[in-house]
DNA sequence: CCCTAATCCCGTACCGCGTACGAGAATAGT
DNA sequence: ACTATTCTCGTACGCGGTACGGGATTAGGG
């Protein structure tokens, strides 16, 4: 199983996974496909969440075998990768490019966005996974290091810049969804309320009751991404 | 389960986890304690990864059996977050305010990131749970709001920037730590550079290779954050 | 001083998970 | 037709979280 804190050493080889597509030309032919494994998937995550996505599941809903799903994916880690780059693919073909650099990455992370709420397990998946770089991936960073040809930076900074974008609309985007997720269950979200309140009252926080008792804006979180982007993109200079 | 897509409707009170410490004056004492058990998870996820984390486990490194645990946290869930606030305790006392909000968000920064080093499950517990707000964390977060005082944000936009720095060192020291067993783990770090040299050659990725193909910096990981935050906290500008 | 209610301990058991194994079915080349 | 190869998938194993419930321990009330 993959941890996220780097404590794994296993992993699939990247040209096995991705580089080979060739048929063999003896034995049984395949009755499904990793694509349609993958977007059942897919279909799965986004219909149901992340946790629905199982072996046992997935194989059902494509009308395999269990261990069928194995001839396509060699575990289940290498199908998550596999939808990560699925859906990554609904990102092409990306805006042209306008040359204005800044204004170009503010559209990637825009599209990020979009996909990422498209997929609300998107960011989780992205966090947790180390960058599996699939051809849709790949098409997506290639459009990102373009769109950051204007600038000074080198090819390590560029990598960097992207790495850092992308991390920032997944943070956004998983704020957001949680944030709807609270407020769709209002008796949790008055729990919470009464929790801050109390924390509030209790005199030994008392910035965190100032920031509280301001009157709540009336901000949309297509607002707020798009302010703290501009932010956040307006700091990132070309020097070295 | 909490999926970290917000999909989740559940979760405790959180008045009730955190604020009901007076022991009941009837019935059995006792034999273990919520502090012990968290210190023992956090011992275990520090010395074999956060995937070792089980209750089972949990409960033969205290002395313990299984059930037990679930009079002091109700699921696995609330174990976790009562290791996240355990750990940000670490953080107390923070470095005293300069006054300079910029330099002191940044030593906030600077902070998390040394924790989430030793603690290298922390940058994942952190991105895929919702807040918990302890009292550790809680504390912490007084010292940011605190930090940011002398900007003109109101106090939603303070929580913003208190949430995105926290983002962003979990996005860095997650990268790190990854690279970190990429390198020690040479047969992968080949097939890795491999793939990549293949699909730098196959001509469709010219930017990627142009990128790759520059020289190696000798860039520490320390540099590379410093220098990443310096552009983001001076892109947080004081304007609304 | 015992009785009762409250609280905690924890062995057993259930269900669901990822996946190893291996037998059987389908295919292509000889 | 035979054989090597490839794919399908039923069965089974080990491990995960945790519901259940009976026994042990405690404090207060008679």
């Amino acid at each position: 199983m993959v941890r996220g804190d780097g404590s794994d050493a296993g992993g699939v080889d990247p040209q096995q996974l991705w580089l080979n597509s060739d048929r063999p030309r003896k034995g049984r032919k395949p009755a499904f496909s990793r694509g349609a494994i993958t977007a059942a998937a897919v279909a799965l995550a986004d219909a149901e969440g992340i946790d629905a996505v199982t072996m046992r599941r997935v194989a059902s809903e494509v009308g395999a075998g269990v261990m069928s799903l194995y001839s396509y994916a060699p575990d289940k880690e290498t199908l998550l990768q596999l939808m990560v780059d699925h859906v990554s693919g609904e990102l092409s073909p990306p805006d042209p490019l306008t040359g204005d650099w800044r204004a170009d990455l503010k559209a990637i992370a825009h599209a990020q966005r979009a996909l990422m709420l498209r997929h609300p397990w998107l960011p989780t998946a992205l966090f947790n996974r180390r960058w599996s770089l699939g051809p849709n991936t790949l098409a997506f960073l290639e459009h990102a290091l373009a769109a950051l040809r204007p600038t000074a930076l080198d090819g390590g900074a560029k990598l960097e810049v992207f790495s850092l974008i992308t991390g920032f609309a997944a943070r956004l985007v998983a704020d957001e969804i949680a944030q709807a997720a609270l407020s769709a269950s209002p008796e949790r979200a008055a729990a919470e309320a009464r929790y801050l309140a109390a924390v509030a009252a209790d005199g030994h926080h008392p910035e965190l009751a100032e920031a509280l008792s301001a009157p709540a804006r009336p901000l949309t979180p297509d607002a707020t991404f798009a302010r703290l982007l501009d932010r956040m993109v307006d700091g990132l200079d070309a020097g070295s």
